[in-house]
DNA sequence: TTTTCATATGTATATTCTTTCATATAAAGT
DNA sequence: ACTTTATATGAAAGAATATACATATGAAAA
């Protein structure tokens, strides 16, 4: 790691930091959709998820391949499975909350 | 991962999508720091620091010991080393750009 | 070539974050 | 008790983000 990590890719981890975001990936992690399937597997508007699924392309976090008028996506694994493994076991190990980080419960 | 996790923790990334936080992350990798510490070596005002140290603290992605008047900080090894290390490999396979995640190089 | 369906983009607003400056707390020494 | 040093907190201004709605592009079918 070095050192200028903290200043250029920060994005890196903002990209992660948006609960629809963070949705589209738990569901692409699934299986691949659609845009509309994420839209209304999601229950989010069209354009929503379409906004968010650009930054997640542009730093592949996610993959798209054209199939007819579609567009299929899909997660990449390596790194998102990676990331969701730290994240379940930092939750299990060290969130007081069980994995709630702090926020309310609802 | 169950369902929750996008809804639930997606503070879990915000709080590392800043670099200040990152940076300070950085530091406290290499060794435990006091505040003032960090702020002197990342050039940043203290009340800044202490204001990103906060959330660090509260998910427990630091830690921090009284040593007489000063606060000495420390990182979670385990899971800062393990996202890190997410990101390092991320970057080289994925990122076009060489690990610069489409920001302009400076 | 028109229509329809799927997705992407533009824009404005509301919300949330970051940062700075000022001030408060807290601990140790005098 | 008072002073000094270290850190935390409060508040306000500015910056960045998210979202919704409208519209544009693009691809296939009629």
């Amino acid at each position: 790691m070095k050192k200028g990590l903290s200043e250029i890719c920060y994005k890196f981890f903002l990209n992660l930091s948006n609960p629809t975001r963070l949705a589209v990936l738990e569901q692409l992690m699934n299986q691949p959709l659609s845009v509309n399937e994420l839209a209304d597997t999601l229950g989010q508007e069209q354009s929503m998820i379409s906004h968010n699924l650009k930054p997640l392309l542009e730093c592949n976090f996610v993959y798209t391949e054209k199939q007819g008028k579609q567009r299929i996506y899909s997660a990449n694994k390596e790194t998102i499975g990676a990331l969701f493994k730290a994240v379940e076991n930092h939750a299990e190990k060290f969130c007081p909350t069980g994995g709630k980080c702090h926020l309310k419960d609802d």
